[in-house]
Order: C-alpha cells, then sequence, then structure tokens
DNA sequence: GAAGAATGGTTAGGAGGCTAACTATAAAAG
DNA sequence: CTTTTATAGTTAGCCTCCTAACCATTCTTC
C-alpha cells in the first residue's frame, strides 16, 4: 500500500469551502483527482495483498510477467515475421518497459535470482550486458497464480458494463496523454504506439 | 513514483489474445484495470515531483494537510454546535484518516518534528496519547503551496468537460465501493458517510 | 589507434511503506 | 485492590523505490 491518502475524501460542500479561499481550487478537478488516487490506492492495496499470499510483491511480479512470453512457442513461427519481439531482455530493458529505474531493476533482479525465478548470464558479444532469464520455477509460479489473479481483476471491474468500462478507459486515457505531456514537455513529436505482444 | 507498473500498457488485441489461453482473463476487465493503475501512477508521480520541488513527500504533505484546518477560526462559532470537528490531533487519528499504520504515522511526524513542521505534545488527562500541533511555519508553507498544487490538480483534469469529471467520479465511485467491499468481507453494515470537514 | 564521450550495470545511502515486538498507561475483571 | 486485558506510541528490521556516484566496456572522434 505505497501511497498515502485520505481515506475519506472530502465532501464536494467542503471542496466549495475551499474554493472560497483559493480561487485556483477548481472543485470538480478536485473531486475527480482525489477519487482517482484513491480508487486506484484501493484497488492496487488489493492486488498487492493477493500477491503477498503467494509471496510476491507487484514490483517482482511485473518483472516475472514483462520476462514471461507466453507467446514463446510461437516466437519460432513469428520470429522471421519480426512482428512479435520476444520481450526485453537486459536489466536496461525490463527498467523502461517496468517505469522504474536501473537502479531499481538491479535490486528486484537481485532478489528474484535469489529466490530461484530468474537468472543472470552475461552477454556474450557486448561484454557491459547482462541477459535476465526466466527459470522454469518462475513460468511454473506464474502459470498457477495468474488465473486468479486475473479473476481478482474480473471481480473488481465486475460493477461495471462493458459500455462503462469503455468509458472509463476513455477518460483515463485522455488524463493519462495530458499528464505525460505535462511530465514530459512535449519535444517529441509523439513516438509510435506501444508494440509489447 | 511508487508503483511499478508496464509504462506501455498491451494492446487489446494482446489481451484477446491471453484470454484464449486463460479462460479466467476478461480483456475488457483488464483493460479498465491496467489504465485505472497506469494513470493514477502517472499522475501521482506527477503531483510527487511537484511536490518534491518544495521539498516535501506525498505523505508528509497529506499529513499536514490533515492538521491544517483552514476552518480553524470559524472553529470557535462551530465547537458548541459540534457540526465541525477540528480534525485529528493523535498520531493514531491521523493514522486512521491517512490510511497508514501507526507506526509509518510515526515516522512522518518523525521527520515533520525535525523540520519543524510540528510539535509533539503530551496529553495531560492520558498520559499515553500525544497531541501532534501545526507550526505557524508549517501553515505559511501550506498557504505557500497549495495554490500551485491545485492549478496542478486543475490542469491535470483539463482535458475533461464538468460532465465527464461528473461520469468519471461515478466510474471511479462503483470501483472503489466495491474494492473495498473486496478487502473488508462486509461484515459492517455499511457505516455513514465520510464526516471530515 | 588513443582520448574522450556514451552506455550498461552495480553500489551506497536515503526515504517511506509494512509487520511484529516492545513499553507505558489506562480500563476491566476478579 | 490486584490481575488481566486493551490501547497509544515507539522501535527494529525488511522491502521497494529513489538519486548520485562508481566501474567496466563500447562507441566516437580526431
Amino acid at each position: 500500500m505505497p501511497l498515502l491518502l485520505l481515506k475519506d475524501l472530502p465532501r464536494y460542500e467542503c471542496l466549495l469551502e475551499g474554493a472560497k479561499e483559493f480561487p485556483d481550487l477548481d472543485p470538480s478537478a478536485c473531486e475527480a483527482f482525489l477519487h482517482l488516487l484513491r480508487t486506484s490506492d484501493e484497488v492496487f492495496s488489493l492486488v498487492e495483498n493477493d500477491l503477498a499470499v503467494h509471496g510476491i510483491s507487484h514490483g517482482r511480479f511485473g518483472v516475472l510477467m514483462l520476462l514471461w512470453n507466453p507467446a514463446q512457442r510461437r516466437i519460432d513461427a513469428a520470429h522471421a515475421a519480426g512482428d512479435c519481439s520476444s520481450g526485453p531482455r537486459t536489466p536496461a530493458e525490463l527498467a523502461d518497459a517496468a517505469g522504474v529505474t536501473r537502479a531499481t531493476m538491479t535490486g528486484l533482479i537481485d532478489t528474484l535470482e535469489r529466490d530461484g525465478f530468474v537468472r543472470r548470464e552475461p552477454n556474450p558479444t557486448d561484454r557491459r550486458m547482462m541477459s535476465v532469464l526466466l527459470t522454469g520455477k518462475a513460468e511454473r509460479f506464474l502459470v498457477g497464480i495468474l488465473p486468479a489473479h486475473f479473476k481478482l481483476m474480473t471481480r473488481i471491474m465486475a460493477p461495471l458494463s462493458e459500455s462503462e468500462r469503455k468509458t472509463l478507459v476513455r477518460l483515463l486515457t485522455k488524463v493519462l496523454e495530458n499528464a505525460s505531456e505535462i511530465s514530459v514537455p512535449a519535444t517529441e513529436p509523439a513516438r509510435g504506439p506501444p508494440v509489447i505482444c
């Protein structure tokens, strides 16, 4: 449970009250903002607790998911076509894909290696690089817990209809794109769509 | 930036692909789930970076906000009526309101006290308890940074219209209530609405 | 081809989360 | 009353995240 937030969100009247004192406070923006963070905090901690039962943190789970390519079997066929990369393999690629620093990824890989979920191998061509490889233990582990993990996601989103889910995704996408724009002051001309397969 | 997530969300076709292998994977639920966490992660880190510029973490900021009662001046009038509490004052109340453990709150108060934002005072009637009090420095600090903080919220939510914000809040509320239900297996008959003033 | 710049990975040190165990005090039970 | 139980707060130890500094290697550039 990584976020610290108000457990009980303020009532709308309180936001209106605050707006009198702070002209910069936009009540509806503030309300949406707080609900977004509060809800995702609750959902996140739910998933994290569920994963903790199986003895793995969300961060490590994320790394395993990045490394685990269920299409691995199909890859031999697709390899020539090049339409489906085999996913990140080096610590740097993993860090980029996961959105953490390389130092953090080093730590995650350390504990995963300690627990026998991955192993490091030096890259024969570039001796600076390492390859991170999933072990059979990790694959069995993932196949074992994923069904419950997917069920939990489904259960969390159960109260929303299909069209509500589409609406939610549409609104969140607007916010996400705007937020990305804010954090990266729009230097690049927008890169291509994600190519994770 | 506390969460570790896929930076580039999987395409919907990949989810459909995965659903073939895992019948428990509900593509639209998974999509909504991932967008929710990804968006709030981006938004959260935006705010956290902004606060970090002013040398304060989101957690400490939250504590200050809980302690800071802008209605303090009005409280003398409201006190008799009892319709507006003066907010949490003890570490335990703060921990509950913020949704962290008491141990975590101890650490936050430690650093806040070290930096001169709060001070602890023993409770004269119950010698187990402490009172946490905001200093004048903290109040000036809050008044100084809050306008920019509110502006950032407004900017983040700018792409959504008023009605879209209402829709977003409505959908998130559904998910939040459901998630709370899941985490607390519905023992209590649902408590009253939040009474934070 | 040798010096400097860039890149990949790790280490060190800090912060904020957590749980579990501990101390001190107050309340309840006998 | 004394004993037990419950409560408030802290401490200790772990994990994940960060930044900054640090090697080793490769690439660039002259």
